[in-house]
DNA sequence: ACTTTGACCTGTGCGC
DNA sequence: TGCGCACAGGTCAAAG
């Protein structure tokens, strides 16, 4: 499901609601997501407070008062959301549903409700615990974030360079650039005029209109991330906000899921194809984009 | 060292 | 109505 600008506005839903409230229970409803659950998983998270939540590429950190950082991946179905149980006893026959396989019982909160809930059907996503999470295994690897200083169009041809793969799979690397997916690497391609099957070396090494394309394509990169953090992100199928409302950023997808229909560029009469890339669909204008 | 493929899961929508 | 298949926002291990 999300990718960094989805990410994002679900840090930024659960902000208000956890900094600064104290976990007081965890219950599991299954040993494992992706990954089984640490040891003591639940026992380490309880009684801390949430001192900050803040993102990296696509992952969630709870920074927690007793050392611990909670570091969350949502995979592609993962969410959360406040819960509404009506009876003490915790289990999915009260007030949960089906896929809610982790629920976070706050105190000292103004949420809803005090149970903040993990809900993820197709169980991709994955929950850790860390006390050094910048060098922990998920994080070390990562490339720069998009939107920091590090990230421009010389530290982009530099990870780029000597990859003979498509510049499209090249981009959902996230050892290349962090947390851009295959909605936002299909719509900064379109922006930037770039064919998705374009070597990724050529962009570094190729002609004089190659690297003007790199130079635009951090931008763009940059704008489509932001456009899509300020329409609250984008909803295709089960995401949603943390208060259940939907983005709205998916009405401004210029390729991804468009196939057949006519590229709305100005006086483009292409039509957007799809191609197969990576196991991953790649949407494209063939006239825009060379 | 790099690149591609398959695996991990469940749900949904489509053609027959 | 049911069945089989393709496909879906991600990542990793294994194979090439």
């Amino acid at each position: 499901m999300p990718e960094l600008p989805e990410v994002d506005i679900i840090r930024q839903g659960l902000a208000p609601f956890v900094v600064g409230a104290r976990i007081e229970r965890v219950i599991l409803n299954r040993p494992d997501l992706r990954n089984v659950f640490p040891p003591s998983f639940a026992t380490r998270l309880e009684g801390a407070e949430v001192i900050n939540i803040s993102r990296r590429a696509k992952y969630l950190l709870f920074t927690l008062s007793n050392n611990e950082t909670l570091l969350s991946h949502l995979g592609m179905s993962g969410n959360f959301r406040f819960g509404r149980p009506d009876r003490q006893t915790i289990n999915i026959k009260h007030g949960f549903e089906k896929h809610d396989h982790v629920i976070l019982e706050l105190s000292g909160t103004h949420s809803p409700t005090p149970f903040l809930i993990y809900s993820d059907p197709r169980r991709f996503g994955f929950m850790d615990l860390s006390t050094d999470p910048q060098n922990c295994k998920y994080l070390k690897k990562l490339g720069p974030e998009p939107f920091g200083n590090e990230f421009n169009a010389v530290a982009l041809a530099k990870n780029l360079a000597g990859r003979r793969g498509a510049i499209k799979a090249a981009l959902l690397d996230q050892g290349v650039v962090a947390g851009l997916g295959n909605i936002y690497v299909c719509e900064a391609l379109y922006r930037a005029g770039i064919d998705p099957r374009v070597r990724a070396m050529d962009l570094v090494t190729g002609s004089r209109e190659r690297i003007l394309q790199l130079e635009a394509l951090v931008g763009h990169i940059k704008d489509v991330l932001g456009e899509a953090i300020a329409s609250g992100g984008s909803t295709l199928k089960d995401y949603k906000k943390v208060d259940g409302s939907t983005g709205y950023f998916q009405h401004g997808f210029k390729v991804y899921g468009r196939e057949g229909e006519t590229c709305l560029a100005k006086g483009c009469s292409g039509t957007i194809k799809r191609i197969s890339q990576s196991a991953r669909s790649s949407f494209y204008c063939p006239v825009c984009q060379s």
